[in-house]
DNA sequence: ATGATAACAAACACATTGTTCTGTAACTAT
DNA sequence: ATAGTTACAGAACAATGTGTTTGTTATCAT
């Protein structure tokens, strides 16, 4: 990638982060993210179409990260094991609070509701292979509990007791909810 | 409340909850609500200021109606008994179906989110008084936790699981959530 | 019946959006 | 080093939506 296009990629973002600590997301405009990043309206629209695809592009940039690992222990299919799946799950929160910057500038707005669903997308992915089947309660219902339970979990921690350790939240996640 | 403030308030409503189930709720302008409606322009400004206040009036007018007798229970003080809770919570769901024609539209797009906040302020007044203290999870987290996962569980049964009966879903949440 | 009030229609200034153009600077490959 | 490609800046543009104002008409409450 054009160092030019990664430079101005980066100033989007970090102006997009800067102003989402100080305003709502739907109270923010486009424009007022070009003047803090800095560049020609022109550019900005080179790079984004709306300022709901910049969203979906961090969103997906940080996810990127998150579940990098993930993907990759999909392949080699060594999280099958059960008994390691409370340290999968801390593995993710290690990743997320690598992030936290970013992220705690997400969660204050509403477009903190945009972060959750995407998180919940991977998550059900995470999460779907672990669930048992059978039981009296509906598999659904289940595996919506856990992914929201651990998607609010998240919030919870990043957004007002980040002073809690990854392996810390871990545990009140298992102590709530049985997988 | 003067008959013509009523006819268009609930003229706005309506055209409100049609045009949700259509578009999300940010492609939504304040001239298609006006148009749906069949009112004119100043008459919209002259009972809402923006489309969010007109969506939290709408979210307002729903709770009132789905925590009225919660309020009541409250001078009453008759919910602190613990074995009551379960139906206490039964009856809110069962208020919550009868609004659900106007929540499902708001439901569908992302506007859902800014009713689920509305719907977890009232929750967590519902819950603080009946979670125990203690305990080595903090008090906290699980109180978010309880609170979160009945919010989503009503989500889960109003959108896309209408079918089962108020009584069903209150015993998934209790098999799920220790209070 | 009458005074108060709400709805109406039309026009208004204003802000934001997204596009398009031209010239210039930076990068890449040979 | 040079030629070709690509990204950026700056400015102008139409289109759309917002929120307010004005004067008029219709409806309400008593």
């Amino acid at each position: 990638m054009d160092r030019r296009q990664r430079k101005t990629r980066t100033a989007i973002f970090r102006a997009f982060t800067r102003l989402l600590e100080q305003k709502p997301y739907s109270a923010l405009t486009v424009q007022e993210i070009i003047d803090e990043a800095d560049i020609s309206r022109s550019t900005f629209y080179a790079h984004f179409e709306t300022k709901d695809e910049l969203l979906k592009a961090m969103c997906t940039d940080i996810f990127d990260h998150v579940f990098s690992h993930e993907i990759m222990s999909e392949e080699h299919h060594d999280f099958s094991d059960r008994n390691s799946f409370p340290d999968h799950i801390t593995h993710i929160l290690c990743h997320l609070q690598e992030k936290q910057q970013s992220i705690k500038g997400i969660f204050s707005g509403e477009c903190g509701e945009i972060f959750m669903r995407y998180l919940k997308e991977y998550l059900y992915q995470v999460f779907d292979r672990q669930l048992a089947a059978g039981g009296e309660i509906p598999r659904e219902y289940r595996l919506n509990h856990a992914v929201s339970a651990f998607a609010e979990t998240v919030r919870w921690w990043l957004k007002e007791h980040s002073g809690y350790a990854p392996e810390e939240i871990s545990r009140f996640y298992f102590a709530c909810v049985d997988i």
